[in-house]
DNA sequence: ATAAACGTTTGACTTTTATCAAAAGACAAG
DNA sequence: CTTGTCTTTTGATAAAAGTCAAACGTTTAT
C-alpha cells in the first residue's frame, strides 16, 4: 500500500515525454534507468507557488514536466529581478549547486515538476557514467544563457522585446507548441521587469510592433505575423 | 633533461598562494596532490594574447595567477561584449564546459595562469572525493556573478560605476591588494562596453565621482577617498 | 624633440526611455 | 449585470544617456 504510493512517486525518465531536452541527454539506457529509480516525481503546484526559494540550502535539480515558472531574485533593496522563465523540458536550481539557492522559482501556472534531490547526485554521478558531464554541459547551458541576457540589456527597447518574442517563439517550438501563436506567460509588469523596461514602453513597444503588423497581440494572446520581419528588427534596428 | 622541463611546467597548489579561492578550496591534501600533478603550468602572456577563444572546443578550466584578463563574447552582429574582468586566483573556462567556448579569454597585462587540461577533469573527479562537488560550487559562483551582472544593468550610470569601482576593489582586497587605491585595468572604452555606458558617459561619471571628492582618478590611477558614500551612491541613488 | 596616433574630455544637441496622471479595459465576486 | 479592483493604455512632460564634433592630453615611433 504504502510501497504503492511511493512508487507512483517514481517517475520514468524513459516514458517521460521531455526526452532529449532533460537531463537523459547523453546517458545509456543503463544510465537513464539509474536516473528514474532517483528522480523524484513531485505534485502539482498552482501560480505563485513556489518551487524553490532564494536563501534556501541547495535542495536539487528540478525539471519542468509541464507548466511555466519564472526564477526571481531579490536584490539587496528589496526590489525583485525576473532572471528567467522556464518552459517545459527545461532544468532549474543550478543556482543552489553552491549550496544556497541564489534564485526563487515560482510557478507561473500550474506546473508539473520533478526533482533530482541534492542528496543523490553525488551517488548517482559515480555510478552514470557521464552524468557529470552531463550535468556540467547543462549548467554552463545556462551560464550562456545568463550571457545572452547579458549582451541583450545593451539592445533598444524595440530589439529587447522582439529578442523576447522571438526566445519564446523558439523555445515553444522546439518544445512541440506553436511558435507563432501563443500565450504570454507574463504580465506587462513582468516583461517590464524582466526586459528592463517600464510597463508604459512594454505597452507601447507591443502596440508598435502590432502597427507595423509584425505581431497581433490580445491581452496575453501574441500572434506572430512577420517572423523574418521581427528578426531583422531584433537584430538590425 | 626533457624530464627536468616537464617537471618545471608542473605546479604545486599546495605552494600556489592563491589557496582557497583556487580549485584546492574543500579538497583534503592528498586532493590536492592530485591536482597539482594534473595541473599544467603555462608559459606566460602579453596584453592582448588570448587563452583561449571564442568557438574553440573546450579546452580545460584556467586560473589566473598574476596578472588580469576581461572574457569578451562577440555577438552576431560582431560587436564585443565584455563580460567580466578576471583577477588573479579567479577561475576560467566554464562557458566552455559544453563543448565550446562561448566567450574569449584575453589577458589585458602580463598574466602568468595554469590549467586543468579537459582530458584530465573526468579521472581526477573519480579519483578525487569533493571536486567534482566543488566544480560545481565554482560554476554555480561564475553563474551567480552573471545574475548580478543582469541586475546591475538596470542601474543609473552613476550607480553602475560606482557598483563596479566597489567590485573591483573588494576583489582586489580579497586578493591582497590595495582596495582603496589600484589601477584600472580597462580603458573608458572597455569600461563602457562593460556598464553598457557610452565612452563620453564614462568620462563624465567618473569627473562627477571625482568633484563628489567620492574618488580620486588620474589616467588609470584611482583611489576611493568615500567608501560610505560610494556605496551609498551604488545602492540609494 | 617632434609628429603622428590614440585615448580622453568637453560642450551642444538629440534621442530614448522613465515618470506622472488619468482614462479605458478586463476580470472577479457578489 | 454591476460594482470594485487590478491591469493596461494613452498622453504630456522630464530626465537620462547617446551622438556628433572638436579640443585636449598621452604615448609611441621616427
Amino acid at each position: 500500500m504504502v510501497k504503492d504510493i511511493l512508487d507512483n512517486l517514481k517517475i520514468s525518465c524513459s516514458h517521460c515525454n521531455l526526452g532529449d531536452m532533460c537531463i537523459p541527454r547523453g546517458l545509456s539506457q543503463q544510465g537513464i534507468n539509474a536516473l528514474s529509480g532517483v528522480v523524484k516525481q513531485k505534485s502539482i503546484l498552482h501560480q505563485d507557488d513556489f518551487i524553490y526559494r532564494q536563501g534556501d540550502n541547495f535542495k536539487g535539480i528540478f525539471a519542468i514536466q509541464s507548466g511555466m515558472a519564472k526564477l526571481i531574485t531579490d536584490d539587496l533593496t528589496g526590489n525583485e529581478h525576473i532572471l528567467s522563465i522556464l518552459l517545459p523540458g527545461e532544468l532549474l536550481g543550478f543556482d543552489g549547486l553552491n549550496d544556497t539557492h541564489s534564485c526563487s522559482a515560482i510557478a507561473l501556472n500550474t506546473v508539473h515538476f520533478c526533482e533530482l534531490p541534492k542528496d543523490r547526485i553525488d551517488d548517482l554521478c559515480h555510478q552514470v557514467p557521464n552524468l557529470t558531464r552531463e550535468l556540467f554541459r547543462h549548467s554552463s547551458d545556462i551560464l550562456k544563457e545568463s550571457q545572452v541576457r547579458v549582451i541583450n540589456t545593451k539592445l533598444s527597447g524595440e530589439q529587447k522585446m522582439a529578442a523576447f518574442l522571438l526566445d519564446l517563439s523558439k523555445r515553444l517550438k522546439q518544445r512541440g507548441f506553436s511558435e507563432s501563436e501563443f500565450k504570454l506567460p507574463l504580465t506587462r509588469n513582468e516583461i517590464g521587469n524582466h526586459l528592463g523596461l517600464a510597463i508604459e514602453t512594454v505597452s507601447r513597444l507591443l502596440k508598435q510592433l502590432q502597427q507595423k503588423k509584425v505581431v497581433a497581440i490580445q491581452q496575453k494572446e501574441v500572434q506572430i505575423l512577420d517572423f523574418p520581419e521581427l528578426k531583422r528588427i531584433a537584430v538590425d534596428d
